[in-house]
DNA sequence: AGTTTCGGTGTACGACCGTACACCCAAATC
DNA sequence: GATTTGGGTGTACGGTCGTACACCGAAACT
């Protein structure tokens, strides 16, 4: 084994966060056992201790390592241009279908204990999924025909656009990644987009 | 203590069923053991035997029993007639603002175990909403506009709005019920659904 | 009236849980 | 080269878990 003490100990807390993603993927984090983590990784229990105080703190850590792909997932979508609506609504789906698929373990995490985990989690992945509502509403205000929308319409759209990436991210997670559902659904999904982005668009003439 | 046998069994079944729902509010199905259910209801562990083979078969009651609210709010969002889409979408929300107030407990199940429970129960909630999904689909073909509509975007339609009501619901829920959120929730919601029928209103013309 | 049925009881077992404590030994520090 | 540091070990404890088993007593049945 090479490498100095505190790579070690480094490679050790990896293994950790490994074992506990794995292992709360079936089930969920509340039926997550430090006996298990710690025989999953090799190390006997009590050597959990060194690395995290508790359970509940290596839940902590698992979303905030969750939410960096969430966070990730954001930045890609943003830099995904296109000439047009119909371009852009194509390349994000692209991007949410891909980054689901490369970071199932994570997405599938953050799907499960958003309602069921304790509450820190919970609130640490609502607050990330309202941050991404606050920053679409944002990028939203920068494109052509929302000059004079309010800022509350804003974030009503952004939060509807939002929530359909998710429950469209969700399906996703449950069909599993190559499946002959993913076409299907991302299909579905630009759909639900164009379809949403007509109705914004038509939204103030109309109101 | 009074009643038959059969009514005294029925009655400690429906003390189960409860003292689960209660304890599973706070934390989830998966974590919720025979003894602590036992403890609330006033038995002796083993005597749950008498009604149900085991924790797992409890859970799956108890999905019946959310499932049935559901089915009673896809029932009342049917009867609820208007002459124009806007009050369509008003009373739509008021029902479903009502259920989740009602019904908070078993909203909050559904939420919980959508992704988190045991696969059976997953499996029975994505049921019970892709019956929503189906349902919705039929009542839409029968809207004036949605002549010409394929099957499958009328479908696509149709889980846009059942995602947005669920994450309305989802969101009414963490908000409490009476809470100062829940209007705002609501009016996100109406904004929302009218952009939506906008969109779809456009959709064929511009397809 | 005698018998059966059955919801609820009480005890008991082995498995797993979190965690306190004393210990070991190689890397890091001096 | 002597000392300190700290990740990993092994044992041990009290608590909770599911569940097997024998038993009780009143309602239900014959």
């Amino acid at each position: 084994m090479t490498g100095s003490r505190v790579e070690q100990k480094e490679r050790t807390r990896r293994a950790i966060l490994d074992a506990a993603l794995t292992l709360s993927q079936e089930s969920a984090l509340v039926a997550l056992s430090l006996r298990q983590v710690a025989k999953e990784v090799g190390i006997v229990p009590t050597a959990f201790y060194r690395h995290f105080p508790s359970i509940d703190d290596l839940g902590l850590a698992l979303v905030e390592e969750s939410l960096d792909s969430l966070r990730s997932l954001l930045r890609e979508l943003r830099q995904t241009a296109g000439s047009d609506f119909a371009s852009i609504i194509d390349g994000s789906v692209d991007v949410l279908v891909h980054q689901v698929r490369t970071h199932h373990a994570h997405y599938l995490f953050i799907a499960r204990e958003r309602f069921a985990g304790p509450a820190p989690v919970r609130e640490a992945i609502n607050a990330g999924i309202g941050t991404a509502e606050r920053e679409l509403a944002i990028d939203l205000a920068h494109l052509p025909g929302t000059d004079q929308w309010s800022e509350k319409d804003l974030h009503v759209l952004s939060s509807l656009i939002v929530d359909s990436m998710v429950s469209t991210a969700e399906r996703l997670i449950t069909a599993g990644p190559g499946s002959p559902a993913e076409q299907r659904i991302a299909a579905a999904a630009r759909t639900q987009l164009r379809m949403m982005v007509i109705g914004a668009m038509q939204w103030r003439s109309s109101d």
